[in-house]
DNA sequence: TATAGCGGCTAAAACGTTTCATCCAGTTGA
DNA sequence: TCAACTGGATGAAACGTTTTAGCCGCTATA
């Protein structure tokens, strides 16, 4: 019972192999009472389809895999279940690969996934530099869609939030709102998204920031607990040196920047304010509700994977784009100095 | 250049199909020199390895699957990372499917996966009943390993937590903290751990809850905009019967009647005491720190791949085990009323 | 000198599909 | 009555591996 093939389908049902598969391919080709022949004898024997011989003979899988930065970040799952909608509509089936923010664990990923010769690959990338791995992917004719990270290069599509504006607006609220003295925790800066906000923070200080100043707070990753040590080394600083405000990379760095200032004994926002960037859903449940810059999590993994599909179907006819999402200020109590005289 | 297979390899290294073969799957079996040439005819027509056709052949896939009921929850994604840790090490690949809660998108998954031959399969499965799809994976010698959730089954391995003991645990602080309307917000209760930890509320109220009473407040599913709507209704309720706690099936659930009641102007716990379930990361970091009942989460994932591929590596000599560890509750402010006092 | 053993390699079969060229028996049209 | 077509089925080839049996030339042993 355990592992019938379609030859023993189609000797059980008195047919020749061809017409078993016909039968699951197009079943109208194939007369009703031999079609009901050959059902019975599939639940008969418990057939299930062997999908490797399918793929070896096709070429390709039904198969499309996302990879992402951190699979407990709940942005990159809410970005997960954007696709899934998408991918699931056309039956096909979507992987999720966590990269770990490891290079080298990406870099296992994609060669596993060319291996099995997916149909295509959401991701989004660790590094910044050339990606090998990746032009190898679309060396091989397999479609490659940026998530999360915009491109100059004309050989794939991207979809993305515009970061460095994302950057800017937290950038403006934070001076708006008086600070002079003004941190940005986030890190590695080799992962683009992490760089961009930077930029765009260092860009709004530059165009209106007289006398205001930009402190880098490195991090090895982005998570709640590298937010706590780098909130550790800000107080570590001198008073006098110590920021008012900290802009962080990610919502889970702006929770554990939260958490070590309250251990601590801070205020937030009154002692030092907190921008977070995602919007995830527990920035607002947060102790201190965050302010933060919302990205359409579940709407950029949507239109990725629509891109992805167009690829996939239309081949070489198909045209590379780029999309642009703008991100949005959400803010919070954790930065809004009104609400905090009120409290 | 995209798409060389093993015998254009062969042909360009001058050798068997064989010894390519070989040199991939046992270098030391062919001599240095031809081993040399065919790796660099690998190279230089940027040869891939086919995996269907490897599947195939083999008549099994390198690849275990982990089935979890909602990806966007930190609990599973913990798990997922403890999981990961395990498979990775045998070089093998864990991709991760979501259900939603859904059982027809879980069947759907199974079936897809039983054509893709995986390896083995961790599942937190949706419904509670009998499961065909899983018994069919069994019958195929696919082994299942069930996550989180406990079996008398001896059909298959199994790695849970006391969900009884946890929901006792949660009850009896609350009826020490004095409270005696109790209200319990998860569901739908076809989902096992809801069940369970509902009865070992009851369990604990039956024991020891003279004169205090348990009221389900069931949800549709176990996210923080459920847990928002079940506030809700609890807020309808007449004053007299409001509880003045609520266990919540999960921390989800807290964080959104969290939420909900601080929106509605009610105080935590002063008003109304609040204890989840599972001690997300985010528990800790809430607007009100939450009460919640700790389960080893990376533990849990990790147990369970160590199982699955002890069944996959040993196939019949193989025993199930099943392997139940003890949760603990760790108490925050969302439920201390000695704290709430010093407020 | 015959024999056995061995390292290194080859040739061919097998895995389970899908697809394509054929074939066959009816039916239609002229 | 014959040719052309048609719907429904068949048989075989092909996809890219891995594995197994076997071959060949060499060395060590008796």
């Amino acid at each position: 019972m355990a592992g019938a093939s379609i030859k023993e389908v189609a000797r059980h049902a008195g047919v020749s192999l061809g017409t078993v598969s016909n039968v699951l391919n197009r079943p109208d080709m194939v007369s009703p009472t031999t079609r009901q022949r050959v059902l019975d004898a599939i639940a008969e024997l418990g057939y299930v389809r062997n999908d490797s011989a399918r793929q070896l003979r096709a070429g390709q899988s039904r198969t499309i895999a996302i990879v992402v930065l951190d699979v407990a970040n709940p942005f990159f799952t809410d970005m997960v279940r954007g696709a899934e909608q998408v991918v699931e509509e056309t039956g096909a089936m979507l992987i999720v690969c966590n990269s770990g923010e490891d290079s080298a664990r990406e870099r296992r990923h994609l060669e596993l996934l060319e291996e099995q010769r997916v149909r295509g690959v959401l991701i989004t990338p660790v590094g910044d530099g050339p990606q090998p791995h990746l032009e190898k992917l679309i060396d091989r004719d397999i479609p490659v869609v940026l998530v999360d990270r915009g491109t100059g290069r004309a050989s794939r599509c991207s979809v993305a939030v515009d970061d460095v504006l994302g950057g800017r607006l937290a950038m403006d609220h934070l001076l708006d709102q008086g600070h002079r003295r003004i941190a940005y925790v986030g890190g590695p800066l080799s992962i683009a998204q992490v760089a961009e906000r930077h930029a765009g923070a260092a860009a709004a200080l530059e165009d209106r920031g007289a006398g205001a100043e930009l402190r880098v707070a490195a991090t090895t990753s982005l998570t709640v607990a590298a937010g706590r040590r780098a909130a550790q080394d800000l107080l570590a600083l001198p008073a006098r040196q110590r920021p008012t405000a900290v802009f962080c990379a990610n919502d889970l760095l702006a929770l554990g920047v939260l958490q070590e200032l309250t251990a601590r004994g801070l205020r937030v926002p009154a002692d030092i304010a907190i921008v977070g960037y995602d919007d995830i859903e527990f920035a607002a449940a947060a102790a201190v509700p965050l302010s933060s810059v919302r990205q359409p999590r579940e709407q950029l993994g949507r239109t990725a994977a629509e891109l992805l599909l167009e690829e996939a179907e239309h081949g070489v006819a198909h045209q590379h784009r780029h999309v642009v999402f703008q991100p949005e200020l959400v803010v919070r109590r954790s930065s809004d100095q009104v609400r905090r005289a009120r409290r």
